[in-house]
DNA sequence: CGGGCCATTGATGCAATTCAACAGCCGTGG
DNA sequence: CCACGGCTGTTGAATTGCATCAATGGCCCG
């Protein structure tokens, strides 16, 4: 199913036989990091399950998660020699890698696959503005709900309009504030608040329930 | 020298009589807008001349510069049938439009070109996520120190490494603080206190010059 | 049972926003 | 020519939203 979606999907039979040769299944535990980053760029890789996060740090150690990354997503940086951004699993994840050199070679020999990744990459240069205008510009408040509709989403209990959704996210606090730009506390009370106005249920710890999706997305406020 | 960097440049004859043919020359004056956020995606384009502001807005009205487009950058969203952001030019700007759709076949047929495109794109992407981790985790002192030292590269006072370097900025304080997710105040009182301090000067308005990059570079902190 | 994490909650502080006043600059039109 | 209003930028005072500091409870695992 995630062939469906992810790059090597949609090619015809002789891409995939290329991609398969140069690529590698690989597992990662839930906090192991693939990439560092300003380490040397060796890998480029597709999502097959689980979440990855891609982050970037500041000299003295703040750090902002700059992306997550969902099953069929396309991994890593073709046609730079340095990483710019670490890339660390936030559940158990499986993955195919590739090492860059050749991949970039199989780019330049498969158009479509090329074409493929120019269109994910135009999509998610629109998602990173998205999120630029989330982290300039929306309160606290607007960050939260934002978030966890967006988790809604991604775990795939995001279409079923205005029932009641339930998930587990992936992300700790500190990962939640670290993709917001706020802090632990803040994240953890800006989520009460949404519960005790009854937005949405905290069964425990990582669960959450959509409760009223409606007006979630009024807090939300902003562009989609 | 526009033609060296740019998605026409780096072509060869055959390519650039294909671009030629559906490119029109345009002019826009300080202030007007190409794109309307939210409008159909008619036109992508080639910048020539001059600086333009990508941004997103909220629902009630804050907004956010996403990106900023200095000559040889491209313009537009291929593959995109509404605008996410508006576009506008910040100084006296001149383009090459070409309609989207005969853009779009262009580039399937030029694989030279999408290439170069995906190139672009990666590079956008690198420098919208080094603008997630600004926003989300720096003081606004980083900010304006940050963007100062931004602006001096790419107005091409960049690279003389110890020297003082003057440029005008081509941008207001409102602009600069919707770049930065700040108030106009609050950039205005940052930029004096670099002045006071003896980092830069502010000899009139829109000028700035920079007296002491490395303290300035100092203040910016974070990852470059 | 004890020691890590993770999350929540409260008290306090501070950086940035908000509200407000004012000065320089410019073009317009009396 | 100068008076005027609009626009940009600076500065001050008050306010506030979020960070910081600190304490506590739950949970898992050794």
């Amino acid at each position: 199913m995630v062939r469906d979606k992810s790059l090597c999907g949609s090619l015809n039979d002789e891409e995939l036989i290329t991609l398969n040769r140069i690529g590698r299944p690989r597992r990662l535990d839930r906090g192991e990091t693939l990439v560092w980053a300003g380490d040397e760029a060796l890998h480029c890789a597709n999502l097959l399950s689980g979440v990855l996060k891609l982050s970037a740090s500041t000299a003295d150690g703040r750090e902002q998660i700059v992306g997550l990354l969902y099953p069929s997503d396309f991994v890593g940086r073709p046609f730079a020699e340095e990483a710019e951004h670490s890339v660390t699993a936030l559940t158990e994840v499986e993955l195919c890698v590739f090492p860059r050199k050749p991949f970039e070679a199989a780019l330049e020999n498969h158009v479509r696959m090329e074409r493929l990744l120019l269109r994910r990459t135009l999509a998610a240069l629109d998602e990173a503005r998205a999120r630029m205008l989330m982290l300039g510009r929306k309160s606290a408040e607007e960050k939260v709900a934002s978030f966890l509709l967006d988790m809604a989403v991604h775990l795939g209990c995001g279409k079923a309009a205005e029932t009641e959704a339930s998930f587990d996210l992936p992300l700790t606090r500190s990962q939640i504030a670290d993709v917001l730009g706020l802090t632990i506390e803040t994240v953890s009370r800006q989520m009460t608040k949404l519960k005790r106005d009854g937005l949405i249920g905290l069964p425990s710890g990582r669960q959450v329930t959509i409760r009223n999706r409606r007006a979630l997305r009024e807090r939300a406020e902003a562009a989609a």
